[in-house]
DNA sequence: TACATTTTTTGAAAGCGCTTTCATGAGAAG
DNA sequence: CTTCTCATGAAAGCGCTTTCAAAAAATGTA
């Protein structure tokens, strides 16, 4: 340890750079002096090995360009680095097997905590985890021990986007549903649902498509939905992706968007302003999400209840939507 | 270390473990066994510090949540991590010194190997942090010991991009620029006017407009170009977002692509093939340049010597062009 | 067959760079 | 002059790798 080469012990030294005790004002300074002029900059791998902590998170993702996770990913790193954490991002693919080897890694790695993005992991599993190291998890309520959640109100921005289209007018009303089986699309099929039934209309299965929270998926929602010759004048979409695609899909057919159909999406990513026509959507802070995960871990870190959560829904109107 | 309570020394196991000598068969086997029924996982950190391998690679990105660098981020992923290693990414949103600063982070943190994104540091940076760590750089040709650069041809796909639209018989082509001072912007400049010189066109310094590799931007280039009322029939991006915003703005003016005007961008991102209309582009390949990265910095590593590189650009029509 | 010499296998021990417990000595307080 | 508090240093790890030397085995020689 170099900074000792100032004429105190590798103890003080360590007390002064982890402010572990009180330590006479002369000697922190000569210590001060010393570790600016050796350019001295501790070794956090060792550090690691002594003192059990590593400075870094762990954090889940899906994969690690989806233009919606990617802005959380931005949110986490940008409250993370600043209390001298370093994110460690794995991508399970929406593979609950995948997950857990990622955790796996992310534990050898003797990571501080972890965040994890939604995922397929069940709820057990991250309640197990969280009895080893502390966990926050986007896209769940749960609670546990050492596990805080932060969930997206899913129902209400569905409930908003479909309430939008009522109140402009449209009564046939599509629906390009999420991938099945992830608890975001039944809430969001659940608020479309509300929100119909609260303007006294009766639900149509027939209106309802499946999706795949992917452009393509978008596309041909659109396509089986025109072939199946159901009548709709306007379409909410789970996602904006799949809101592109929609959009594609009609424009092929040569249905205009607001004209013929109104379109709405749901998560607001950076494309969604500048498609063509912009996008109606419900904002869906991906990057605030991202800053409420990493705060609530950094608390969880400090012994502290987290209090972090994420903004409420909001109706973004631009382009793709009118009245009818 | 547990795995000695099957009667060998520590360095036995950590023998078989790395493969570091020969060891007798029984032992390895009643090794293996032990390790095996124990569940015993080596702990990165401690072997980082002992043997001064961490198994980590430090990769500089610009913006985690850009689509472009996202893709190439995945493609390191994929192929870093079936080698063990893991990737930890840090962002130096286009500035040098922000680089700098997670250079130092990721050298702390005592990765193997380090990759930069283009990135904004000067070459003689990256020629001197290769003496004390294996670099591999995208974006760039230089050639240092230590170091091996990836670099996209710019020119190549800019001048194919103009030539597409020239063969299409368009004579009045706009560029819309990238950043100043990037690199790639001027070899895309060069590109352009290449192509426009090969078919005996002279250089209309009034069709070129500035832009910074955004969609906002891409957006007031051509409400900029349209306002100073210079003819044009075609327009080529310095790449797809610029290309998306310059859609919305042709758009909003009421100019049809690709009837009134042909729009060509470059990248090709995942969006392209879901705009409306469908962009036609030059694909550069983002997830094989981070494979190849990776690869190449794999080989370094290795002590081999790399030879990965990064495929040609290539034309992909789709609906935003047409002949005049 | 007995013994010297070389080669191979294995264990002991010394770190890697830091944190932290524990004990010591020096003042402060009683 | 005794008891207590507080700043400080010595030393023991954290979990692994690696050098070095000893022990064991293999080979060669008389």
């Amino acid at each position: 340890m170099v900074a000792e080469a100032c004429g105190v012990s590798p103890s003080t030294v360590s007390r002064i750079l982890n402010g572990t005790a009180v330590v006479s004002k002369e000697k922190r300074e000569a210590v001060d002096r010393a570790i600016a002029e050796l350019g001295f900059v501790p070794n956090p791998i060792a550090r690691g090995l002594a003192g059990g902590r590593t400075m870094s998170v762990g954090v889940v993702t899906q994969i690690i360009d989806s233009p919606f996770y990617g802005l959380a990913l931005r949110g986490i790193e940008e409250e993370l680095s600043p209390a001298g954490y370093s994110p460690l991002f794995v991508s399970g693919h929406w593979n609950a097997v995948e997950e857990a080897r990622c955790i796996d890694v992310l534990r050898s790695r003797r990571v501080d905590g972890i965040i994890v993005l939604t995922g397929r992991l069940s709820d057990d599993a991250l309640r197990n985890l969280a009895k080893s190291i502390p966990v926050v998890v986007t896209g769940r309520t749960l609670s546990a021990p050492n596990l805080y959640s932060l969930d997206f109100n899913n129902f209400e921005g569905a409930r908003l986007a479909t309430h939008h289209l009522l109140a402009l007018g449209h009564r046939d009303i599509a629906f390009i549903a999420g991938a099945p089986g992830h608890p975001d699309s039944t809430e969001r099929l659940r608020g479309y649902k509300s929100a119909l039934k609260a303007a006294g209309l009766k639900f149509n299965a027939a209106l309802v498509l499946p999706g795949m929270y992917h452009e393509e998926s978008g596309l041909m929602a659109v396509d089986r939905l025109i072939d199946s010759r159901e009548s709709f004048t306007a379409i909410f979409a789970a996602n904006d992706q799949m809101a592109f695609g929609a959009a594609l899909g009609l424009h092929r057919r040569g249905i205009r968007v607001p004209e013929d159909v109104s379109l709405v999406g749901l998560d607001d990513l950076a494309g969604a302003a500048h498609s063509i026509p912009p996008l109606t959507t419900i904002h869906h802070a991906a990057n605030e999400m991202g800053h409420a995960a990493a705060t609530a871990l950094l608390q969880l870190l400090s012994g502290k209840t987290p209090s972090a959560s994420i903004p409420e829904p909001r109706l973004i109107v631009r382009k793709s939507t009118q009245a009818r």
